[in-house]
DNA sequence: TTGAAAGCGCTAACAT
DNA sequence: ATGTTAGCGCTTTCAA
C-alpha cells in the first residue's frame, strides 16, 4: 500500500493538519519542513488526489470534448495546452465525439460523473443544449472555434469571417473571376461565418452571384472530394477553389488528383490549415495557416482563470487573426 | 450541491447499502430498484465517482502516454480506443510527451499521482526505467507499437520487420537495384525492427551492400525530408525510396518535392501510414498501411482485461500484420 | 504554528 | 434482501 499522510505524521512526529498544510503551501516551522521533506523522500509518499478531489469536490480534471481527435487542428492545439496544463498540475480527459451530437450529449453526462471542473468543447450541436448539466451545476464552459450565441461561458477562435474572406481574396486578386467555395454544413456557427467570409469577398471583388458556387463538404474529406468532383462536372470553367477547412482540403485534392486535374494550370486551389501537408502537396498550397498556438495559450489562459477564479465574472470571447501561407497552388491570371 | 446516495436513502427510506448494491449491480427487490430509479430521476443522482474511487482505490481512468498527439497514428488508435472504453465507464487521460524521455518520465509521476489504474505507453525511453514506479505498485502497463525486452507488461504493435520487408519489396520487385531507407533512429525498438526488415529484403533480392543506404530521418517531417536531401544529393542514381514511419513519409514528400524530382519518372517510393495523405499525394502513394482499428481493438481487450482481472497471469504479445496499399508512386523498371 | 476530530460520498463487512 | 457501521486519505474547522 502506498504511503498517505498519516505515515509521513506517524514518521515526523507531527500531526495530520501539519502534513496538510506543507503540502498545500501553508505555513510550517522550517525544522518540520525539513522533517517532512526528508519523511516524503523516505516514505515515497505521493498525494492522494483522489482523496483531495472528494473533500474539495475538485479533480483538478479538465473534461474536452472535441468533433474529432484525428483532426490536425484539434490534435495540435491539445497538445500543446496538454504541456501546459500538466506543468500546473490538471489533467485533460480527452473524449472524441466523432462529430455527432448524441455521442457529444453522451460525453458530457460521461465527464459530470467523472467529476471535471471544467468543460473545454468543441462544440457540434450548436443550439448548446448538451451543455445544460455543466451550466446548471454552474461549472464553467469553454467554447473552442465555435461560438454558441446565448450561452453564458468563455470562447476561444479563429476569426472564420476573416479567414475566407482573405482566401477568396487571394483568387480575386489574381484576376480569378469564377471561384468556388467547399464549405462546412450551414448548421455550424463557423462554417457559415466563414461562408459569410467568401461572399463578402466575392462581392468585394464585383463577382456576379452567377459566377461563383458554394458546395457542401461536409466538413469531411469524403465531403470534401465529393463536393470537387461535382463542382467541376456542373461547372468546368471554375478556376479557383477554396476549402473551408483542414479535411475539406484534403478532401479537394484527393478529388482534383482523381480526376487528374493540374494545378494551377487549369484550376488554382486555396487550401486550409496544416503546414506540413500543404508542402508535401504538389505544387505547395497556399493556405490559410491558424494559429494554433496562440489559440492554445488563450484557451489555457481562459482554463486556468476558471479553475482558479470561479465561473463568477465576464465571459470573455477571443477571436485571433489567421495569416496566408503563400504556395505555387494560385496561378495568376491578369495581363 | 449534488444530490448523493443519502438523499437516495432519506427519499426511498431504503438503507445505504441497498442504494450501493443496486448501483453495483447487486440484488435488490423488484419493487425497491423501481423506487430508486424513480428518486434517482428525481433527485437527477450522478454516481460520485472521486469518492467511489477513494474507497476501492480504482479510478476507472487509464493514463495514456504518446510520443505525439498529432501523429495520425496516435490520434487514430487513441479516438478509436476511447470510444471503445467510454462505453464501458473507463476514461483515457492523455499526456503527450513529445519524444521526450524526461517528460515522459514526468507525465509517469503525474499519472501516479493522478491514480490511473492502468498506464498505456508508447514509450520513447526504451530502457523502460520510466515504467518502474507503475511495475513497483503492480499497476499494469500496455505497450503499444514498441516492445521494451524485460519488462513485464502486455504489448501490441504491428510486425514492424515484416513491413519494412514487404515495403522494400514492393521496389525490388519491379527491378528497384539502388535504394535508400528513410529509418527511425537506432535507439527505437521499432524503427530497428523496420531496419532489420529493409535490410533482409535487400539482401534477399541480392541487392549488395553497396547498393542500398540507410537515412536517419529521426522519426520526425524535418528529419525525413533533410534524410531524403542527403539521399538524393549523395547518390543521385538511387532509384527507390522507402520511409519507416508517416511523419517521415510526409518529410520525404516535402524533401523531394522541393528540389522538384519527378515521382516516378525519376525517384520511385513507398510511403508508411495513412491513406487520406497517401490518396491526397500527386502521384498517389504506394504505402504500407497498418491496420489501426485492430490493434485499437487489442488494445482495448488488454486494457479491460488488465482492468477487470488484474496484473497477474502471463504478459501477451500481440502483433498485427501490414499490408500494402498500392498507388502511383512506384515504377516498373523491369525490361 | 500545530494537534484533534469531523466529515466529504462511497463500498464492504457484518448483522439482521 | 436490507440496514448499520467503519473507514478509504485527505482538508478544514476549532482549540490549544
Amino acid at each position: 500500500m502506498a504511503a498517505t499522510i498519516k505515515d509521513i505524521a506517524r514518521e515526523t512526529g507531527l500531526g495530520l493538519a501539519t502534513i496538510s498544510s506543507y503540502l498545500n503551501g501553508g505555513n510550517v516551522r522550517e525544522k518540520n519542513r525539513i522533517k517532512i521533506r526528508e519523511a516524503i523522500e523516505k516514505l515515497d509518499y505521493k498525494i492522494n488526489e483522489t482523496a483531495r478531489g472528494l473533500k474539495t469536490d475538485r479533480t483538478n480534471t479538465i473534461g474536452v470534448i472535441i468533433p474529432e481527435l484525428r483532426s490536425t487542428f484539434c490534435a495540435k492545439i491539445l497538445s500543446i495546452a496538454e504541456d501546459l496544463l500538466q506543468q500546473r498540475g490538471y489533467a485533460m480527459l480527452i473524449t472524441d465525439c466523432r462529430t455527432d451530437k448524441d455521442r457529444e450529449k453522451a460525453a458530457v453526462d460521461f465527464l459530470m460523473v467523472k467529476r471535471v471542473d471544467v468543460l473545454l468543447n468543441m462544440p457540434v450541436d450548436e443550439t448548446g443544449q448538451h451543455l445544460s448539466p455543466f451550466l446548471e451545476a454552474d461549472k464553467p464552459v469553454i467554447l473552442l472555434d465555435r461560438e454558441i450565441p446565448g450561452i453564458s461561458c468563455d470562447m476561444v477562435s479563429v476569426d472564420n469571417y476573416e479567414a475566407l474572406y482573405q482566401a477568396a481574396g487571394i483568387l480575386t486578386a489574381k484576376g480569378h473571376r469564377r471561384i468556388a467555395m467547399v464549405a462546412g454544413p450551414e448548421t455550424n456557427y463557423a462554417a457559415r461565418q466563414r461562408r459569410r467570409g467568401f461572399l463578402d469577398a466575392c462581392a468585394a471583388a464585383g463577382i456576379a452571384e452567377k459566377d461563383f458556387r458554394i458546395a457542401d463538404g461536409r466538413d469531411t474529406i469524403e465531403g470534401g472530394a465529393e463536393a470537387v468532383r461535382t463542382l467541376i462536372r456542373n461547372d468546368p470553367d471554375l478556376t479557383g477553389l477554396v476549402a473551408a477547412n483542414n479535411d475539406m482540403t484534403i478532401g479537394m485534392m484527393i478529388g482534383l488528383n482523381e480526376m487528374g486535374i493540374p494545378i494551377p494550370d487549369r484550376i488554382s486551389v486555396v487550401g486550409f490549415d496544416n503546414r506540413h501537408f500543404a508542402r508535401a502537396c504538389r505544387p505547395r498550397l497556399t493556405i490559410v495557416d491558424q494559429p494554433e498556438t496562440e489559440l492554445a495559450k488563450e484557451m489555457v489562459r481562459l482554463l486556468v482563470k476558471r479553475l482558479t477564479e470561479g465561473n463568477d465574472g465576464v465571459k470573455e470571447k477571443v477571436r485571433l487573426s489567421v495569416h496566408i501561407e503563400g504556395g505555387d497552388s494560385v496561378r495568376d491570371l491578369r495581363g
